[in-house]
RNA sequence: GCCCCCAUCGUCUAGAGGCCUAGGACACCGGCUUUUCAUGUCGGCGACAGGGGUUCGAAUCCCCUUGGGGGUGCCA
């Protein structure tokens, strides 16, 4: 089942579940109830539902399970701070009697705040959890919290046990973040007469550094790479909103913490600006990096959870069929970039030809990469070309030079030291000496290429890399390229000889 | 502060009292392959947090300490 909790009214962002659906729908994970597919639980948005909650709402306010409550949030923070002030634990506290629903009419007609709070039992609770057994929380540990905001709509925290009672949910699987609302989620569920399905906590995901990954990761990369700018007094406050596009009180706010006052566009400028590396977070990341779903999905399979022995690589279907709730760890794990990038690298050489070109054009455009137009053939050849990438991206690193305008080349000016200049030109004389020679190839294909540029070292006692790497330096601008045969193959004859010629005159040019 | 969870190589993990001289993968180090880069391949380094119990026997069970993390919202 899939359920959109939108019950943020403030918070939520346009156009964010169909990114989510996209995300899935890339990951290759479906579901069989819920936007898009309908079901018997319909609507499976929370902010369709809110006749639902309203009627639970109203059976607790009856029962005496809750009451209205008054304080304003300002109030509420002024006096969570009082207490963390003076060391204590703020808890609220109930009223000796509960307002009236005249009472609460009465406040609303004032102007007054008027929430739901469920008042939770008394006694102590022991929850069971699939992964972490037992877990007590004595009496008088859970407050009593909002079920209804001001505003009218209902808690994360009640939505969801109406739904899963509505919905007939059976297993709720989610962050250890989480188990301390489970008593709360329970209380409520035997206040209501629900049954209370089965809870699994599953652990954290953190950075390398431990601390919890999560998308403000992101503002904070950028954050610290900016402040550092200013440290160093290479940047201005004032010029960074200019990179950012945005007010310098703004841009003030963002750098005290304010993730929300800056958007990910002007995070990235000011990143690139930075010379920043914005870490990929969300799932639409990776895609943007080069990452097949099924190397992501895999990984972060992996992390907490283990089919036992020593297999690791496995398919969205495998692990289905591994899939066992006792199998998933206590402990949090740490998200190793490394170790993901690995296994990209082993599914981009794995998954076959046929699906790497599938992979490979979902990814180009995706990221708006030029080599989207190429046809498939030409795509085919450059994968094929490019063997050994660790990611989809690495072929436009690699390669794209390659499908670019001449123009487009610059030339490296340490390669073109090391491999033209030295010896007094020896490359740039290796490369005059080829030039009437290469074009002669026929067909031009790569074996063909290499069977020419052989022949040339084998008549003039040369190795391969004194004739190879010039021209890698020629026709790209830079020592790396795929291999000769498969560079010049994929340039076409015409160009390269553009290249080579331009290459040579460029002598000296500085 | 209070409540709760956790603890095997640097990282992800295997491990259900004897199969453990603790296995695999990533990373790292070294060799080989290679016309560049990246692959590939062979080898090496490397952990049961500490202390008490229980037991003939403990990485596995219990307790304490230490360390890490989460929660403490009219966010989800």
């Amino acid at each position: 089942i899939l359920r959109i909790e939108d019950t943020d009214i403030q918070r939520n962002i346009e156009g964010a579940d169909a990114k989510l659906r996209e995300d899935l729908r890339w990951l290759g994970i479906t579901w069989d109830e819920g936007p898009g597919v309908g079901g018997p639980c319909a609507p499976y948005n929370q902010s369709e539902r809110l006749d639902l909650y309203r009627a639970a709402e109203r059976k607790l306010l009856e029962s005496g399970r809750a009451y209205y409550a008054f304080d304003t949030a300002e109030e509420l923070d002024a006096m969570r701070k009082e207490a963390s002030a003076k060391k204590i634990s703020f808890r609220y506290t109930r009223p000796a009697r509960f307002p009236s629903d005249a009472d609460a009419e009465r406040a609303r007609a004032e102007g007054r705040s008027v929430v739901v709070r469920f008042a939770v039992p008394d006694e102590p609770i022991t929850v069971h959890d699939d992964i972490l057994g037992d877990v007590t929380f004595g009496a008088g540990e859970v407050e009593d919290l909002v079920i209804v905001k001001s505003n009218g709509w209902p808690t994360y925290h009640f939505a969801v046990v109406v739904d899963d009672e509505q919905m007939r949910v059976t297993h709720v699987l989610r962050a250890q973040e989480h188990l301390m609302n489970t008593p709360k989620h329970v209380f409520m569920q035997r206040a209501l007469g629900y049954r209370t399905p089965v809870y699994a906590h599953l652990p954290l995901v953190f950075n390398m550094d431990g601390t919890k990954m999560s998308k403000r990761d992101k503002h904070k990369v950028v954050r610290a790479a900016v402040k550092e700018k200013f440290k160093s007094k290479a940047w201005t406050k004032e010029e960074a909103a200019l990179v950012a596009l945005c007010e310098l009180a703004v841009l003030e706010r963002w750098l005290d913490k304010a993730d929300t006052e800056l958007d990910m566009a002007q995070v990235g400028r000011l990143a690139e600006a930075a010379g920043a590396v914005v870490p990929e977070i969300e799932v639409h990341d990776f895609r943007l990096s080069g990452y097949l779903p099924e190397a992501l999905l895999n990984f972060v399979a992996l992390i907490g959870w283990s089919p036992g022995g020593d297999r690791e690589m496995l398919t969205l279907d495998e692990m289905i069929q591994a899939f066992s709730l006792d199998r998933i760890n206590k402990t949090a794990g740490r998200f190793d970039r490394e170790k993901l990038l690995a296994m990209n690298t082993d599914y981009c050489a794995s998954v076959g030809p046929k699906r790497l070109l599938a992979a490979f054009k979902d990814w180009a455009a995706a990221s708006g990469s030029p080599l989207a137009s190429l046809d498939a053939a030409t795509m085919a050849r450059a994968l094929e070309a490019c063997k050994g990438m660790r990611t989809l991206r690495d072929v436009e690193t690699k390669a794209g030079i390659l499908f670019a305008p001449n123009e487009a080349v610059q030339y490296d000016p340490a390669a073109v030291k090391k491999v033209l200049e030295k010896n007094g030109g020896a490359g740039y004389a290796m490369l005059e000496k080829l030039l009437p020679e290469i074009g002669t190839v026929e067909p031009w294909t790569a074996a063909g290429v290499d069977a020419l540029i052989k022949r040339f070292c084998d008549a003039l006692g040369a190795g391969l890399g004194d004739v190879a790497q010039p021209l890698r330096v020629a026709v790209a601008g830079r020592p790396v390229s795929p291999a000769i045969g498969d560079t010049l193959e994929l340039l076409g004859r015409e160009k390269t000889l553009q290249r080579l010629k331009i290459c040579i005159e460029s002598r000296g040019a500085g």
